[in-house]
RNA sequence: GGAGAGGUGGCUGAGCGGUCGAAAGCGGCGGUCUUGAAAACCGUUGACCCGUAAGGGUCCGGGGGUUCGAAUCCCUCCCUCUCCGCCA
């Protein structure tokens, strides 16, 4: 959520700065609202006042023992104004708040102006594209030649954009999960949290997601109100959702690993071949809370992390940053790694990397004390995947393949791999 | 699932329907004392909204109701705890 005040002190500069992310805010009927809240608000209080100081004088008046009965004329109708005025005001808010609901974050004044992911612009690439020198296999072909990657039996189960990994490929799979656990809890200092999978439509209001994209959501049917997390981001985040934190907390760095389920509405045909688009995939997700001078340092610590899973892992990747029409709704900033992916020859996202400033702390009232100033601010949120894992399979499968389709296990994941150091066709 | 108890400020915990944003204690902050610290003592200490300010308003789990007036009464939902049952 955008700040309202800025919006009042600088409508023109608010209106360009999304307009450069492809928003076209209503600044007219905003103004409009927003005065009649005012108008209504100032009405109201001044109601409320009259009742509270007369509430107050019966109340003395029948403590002396005297007749309260002539103000208590006085105050006969009195309730039903008010009870119309609270009503007004309470349907004005709340037209106001569904309006600012709506409204993206600002991007930060480095993030490149665009239209679309055609104008994102790379900014590093580490690794060398490899050159196989032979005609390589995407992982689906590698994963069936392995007998370890089956989408047929994960459709039966479920249906489309469902996969079942058996084997030593399965295990490969949790080592990776295993491998980025350890990494950001031992080498960067971030804690591991276990959180809810499934969560209310507050924590969803929270971050983002909700209300404006319901739809790519699993919502769990019954009453509880439940939805399916499309990312660990939203329960971490919540963590601090209505807590003023002391200073001497911050930063706070969490590591999570989760399920994510994507409903993936609006994607029918999109990378429908293998493991790319799924409905459930596995992320190691970091969370950083922190002061607000401190966030776009975090960004970069941040996206340092993920990066080196990859460096670690020794897959080639490169960094882009997103420009300004390509940014998700609640990101001031992000950086995306790319996957160099041989079976497609072309790189694919394993991670965003994101700087939310105060747009998700100010929906959750997530705070901290201010030592120079003794007042609760907001916080900064900033949150990246390192990595998605299920993506970082593929990569090793495609970056990892030999001519014959076996895979090298990379050395970084062989003390979790029960002496495994290579996968083979049968 | 059955039976009961309870949700009040950072924490513990009081609170006859009126002067209660709320006693008291702890904690925090400032000060006195001290070479320094501790102890003791004094003072101070919630959040949010409108307003340049003065000031006004809202908030005692959420929502609704009764009343001139609700932390206090009523309804409803949520959460926590105890006991019983079931269970990974």
């Amino acid at each position: 959520m955008i700040d309202l005040k800025l919006i009042r002190s600088d409508l023109n500069n608010v209106v360009k700065r999304l307009n450069s992310r492809g928003y076209v805010l209503d600044a007219e009927s905003l103004s409009r609202l927003e005065a009649r809240r005012k108008e209504v608000q100032v009405r109201t209080q001044e109601l409320q006042s009259r009742r509270n100081a007369s509430a107050k004088e019966i109340g003395k008046v029948k403590a002396a023992g005297q007749d309260a009965a002539p103000l208590l004329a006085a105050v006969a109708n009195f309730g039903d104004e008010l009870k119309q005025a609270e009503a007004e005001l309470d349907q004005v808010q709340q037209r106001l708040d569904g309006i600012l609901l709506d409204i993206p974050n600002l991007p930060h004044a480095s993030v490149p102006q665009g239209r679309d992911e055609r104008d994102n612009v790379e900014l590093r690439h580490w690794g060398d594209t490899p050159e196989l020198g032979f005609e390589p296999k995407d992982h689906v072909d590698l994963g069936a030649a392995l007998g370890m990657l089956d989408f047929e039996t994960a459709a039966k189960i479920a249906g489309s954009r469902f996969v079942a990994i058996t084997g030593p490929l399965a295990g490969l799979h949790r080592a990776l999960t295993q491998f980025m656990m350890n990494l950001h809890t031992r080498e960067y200092g971030y804690s591991e949290i276990y959180v809810p999978y499934m969560v209310n439509a507050e924590s969803m209001r929270g971050t983002g997601q909700l209300p404006k994209f319901e739809e790519d959501l699993f919502a769990i049917q019954g009453d509880q109100g439940f939805y399916l997390i499309p990312t660990a981001e939203v329960p971490v985040t919540n963590v601090v959702r209505d807590e003023i934190l002391e200073a001497s907390t911050l930063p706070r760095k969490y590591v999570a690993h989760t399920p994510c389920f994507r409903s993936e509405a609006g994607s029918y045909g999109k990378d429908a071949r293998g493991m790319i688009r799924q409905h459930q995939f596995e992320k190691v997700e970091l969370v950083q809370v922190v002061r607000p001078q401190d966030s776009y340092d975090a960004l970069e610590q941040l996206t340092a992390h993920a990066e080196a899973v990859l460096q670690k892992l020794g897959l080639s990747y490169r960094v882009v940053v997103l420009c300004t029409g390509d940014m998700g709704f609640a990101a001031a900033k992000t950086y995306d790694i790319e996957i160099w992916l041989p079976g497609q020859q072309r790189f694919r996202e394993i991670s965003s990397c994101s700087n939310f400033e105060d747009f998700q702390a100010r929906r959750i009232r997530a705070r901290w004390r201010n030592p120079d100033t003794g007042k609760p601010e907001l916080v900064h949120t900033v949150n990246g995947s390192a990595l998605a894992v299920g993506r970082t399979l593929v990569a090793v499968m495609e970056q990892c393949q030999d001519e014959s389709g076996r895979i090298r296990i990379p050395d970084v994941l062989q003390p979790y791999m029960n002496g495994i150091d290579i996968l083979k066709p049968s």
